[in-house]
DNA sequence: CATCAGAAGTTATACGAATAACCTATGAAG
DNA sequence: CTTCATAGGTTATTCGTATAACTTCTGATG
């Protein structure tokens, strides 16, 4: 900068204002212009750090993640959140620790050294967790989990909602004997695991309908679960018409046995997933109604408290998880 | 610092030096313990900025990528790049552009007033890329493409080594009628596209096997390219033994077209994909045989490549995609 | 006793930008 | 002719750290 007020023949004090001050012309039109052609010829950039040093506050956010990063999940919930970010002019600066507590912690550290406007702690799925004190020094949001000592405020899906508007929309299809393949809720404890379930019985019984224990069943979210609950539930004397999958991949699983068994979907089986998760959900056919978790509005929002600063503590938002339309769900035919 | 030093009662100076300073006994052990109790407890932490401010160089490398991040397929590389990063130091500053050129613009313009170490420029797909010119002013390197003008260095998939180990790997099983479901050569132009067809002919040619035309099917990448192409080949009235697939998506549709059509997999059709998609290619039924792209070794490379510094100019390094296998290949049956 | 080496610290300054406080013409008003 | 407001700048200082250069003291040596 002194480099540019030496050839506009100025001093430094004026560089710097003719660059910064929106606040009308302190100065004349030929001064500016003097300025503003150094500022091209000797290609200044303005050095961020000195800016930051005496301003106090960095045009940085942290975000910490799990395994975020490389989940392919939850990806788009980084680009969205450093979207909102840009959008206040923002950088985002990054850390995937995979699980490492070791390097979360000195991560956040050297974030912190960096003078970081706020931190994102964001999880890969829907859990407790236990978040380092080192984040109560500057304004941090709890992404995609909750606080277990419920001192940060966080961003979570409304998982409780999801497994509501899952089971209404087969009842609504006129579905009565509804199958549930979930995530082991007292094993894992998972919210996502307890929510759903618990919004599937209310779904059933503020619509009158029993939940039959035998439909009920617990897995770990994966593929092979979907397949034998599926085809055991399929083979039973009573089976289902339809089966709300708590994972999509549990749903593919599903497909299968539908296709071992020789059912087909949706005309004999009608199914609803739990993800949207791109690579599968569209692609399998017929393609597959699921519910999509939020990833997007989740890591703008969390940016957005971020910024805000000043949050009420521990309040946990939950945001809606839209029912995703797809051709796996019709009318239950009459049935013996 | 100037806080620290009043508590232990001596300069700023020593506080700094007692702090940094790997160069032996400088200061008294008593002088030292009393630093750093004042560190302890004030809970002091050195500011970055006016370090950089000092030294020139921040901690900081910049990452731009076009879609990475939200991509399943590749954002293990931004993890990778971070891992490696973080083993000298150095934190992320990463920015997804979406393809805005104008966001790419301003980002770069950001990260390198932030004065970041250099700069990895990634691309979701292998092509050849217009990199902007400012990446000049600090260490770049072009990541999972290659620049068009050749003169940043890049790190990219051996496309051809690629389709020359799939090949092989079908011609080491027996097979001698091998198709090819590709993406499309000549529209495309890209180096994945070309790169695999050079390699699965180089392989037909070097083991005195004709490459057939009829074989050899263009898509666009997604499962019902697959699905037709196969559908096709499987009811022509000579019928490959084998099918290798441009990407595992396509595998899928060949997988879907063999059970429409009563083949079976691997007995009847040995099938190998491209690309080792997690969350496709070892769920499938069998799980599928295919090609890593090496986004951990690319995104670690990369990052060398950058605090390296010096870099030759232009130069390509390409990494091998290693072979995965699973159960989709075996031996052909005799057939009439 | 003069001299000197080393140990243990301190002082002063630079990095690059922002900004409060100050300076100096110029013309207008009284 | 004095006074004074204003436009159009400049000077000096601040942010937090690193480090070259300097100081001071202590004990040992010839």
């Amino acid at each position: 900068m002194h480099d540019v007020a030496a050839a506009a023949g100025v001093s430094q004090a004026t560089v710097s204002l003719v660059l910064n001050s929106a606040s009308g012309s302190r100065f004349s039109e030929d001064t500016r212009r003097r300025v503003q052609d150094a500022v091209d010829r000797l290609g200044y950039r303005t050095n961020a750090h000195a800016k930051v040093l005496r301003g106090g506050v960095a045009g940085m956010i942290g975000f910490v993640g799990d395994f975020v990063a490389s989940s392919p999940f939850a990806g788009r919930i980084i680009e969205a959140a450093q979207d909102r970010a840009w959008e206040s002019g923002l950088l985002l600066l990054t850390v995937n620790t995979g699980g490492d507590r070791a390097l979360e912690a000195a991560s956040l550290e050297t974030m912190l050294s960096y003078k970081v406007a706020g931190v994102v702690y964001a999880s890969m799925y829907h859990q407790l967790l236990d978040v380092p004190e080192v984040l109560g020094e500057v304004p941090s949001v709890v992404l995609n989990s909750e606080d277990r000592d419920g001192r940060f405020c966080s961003v979570a899906p409304d998982e409780e909602e999801g497994g509501y508007t899952a089971t209404r929309h087969l009842i609504a299809a006129g579905h009565t004997r509804i199958a549930l393949i979930n995530n082991d809720v007292l094993e894992s404890g998972l919210p996502a695991a307890v929510g759903r379930f618990a919004g599937y019985s209310r779904a059933m019984q503020e619509h009158g309908l029993e939940v039959n224990p035998d439909f009920v069943r617990f897995g770990h979210g994966a593929e092979p679960d979907g397949f034998e609950h599926a085809t055991s539930l399929l083979t039973a004397a009573c089976r289902p018409t339809a089966i709300f999958c708590g994972t999509d991949r549990m749903a593919w699983g599903a497909y299968q046995a539908a296709a071992t068994l020789g059912f087909s979907i949706p005309s004999d089986l009608s199914i609803v997933g739990f993800d949207n998760q791109e690579t599968l959900a569209p692609h399998l056919r017929p393609a597959l109604t699921t519910l999509e978790l939020p990833f997007e509005a989740m890591g703008r929002r969390a940016v957005d408290l971020v910024l805000q600063g000043t949050e009420p503590e521990g309040r946990v938002e939950l945001m809606e998880c839209p029912l995703i339309e797809r051709n796996s769900v019709t009318h239950p035919k009459e049935m013996p």
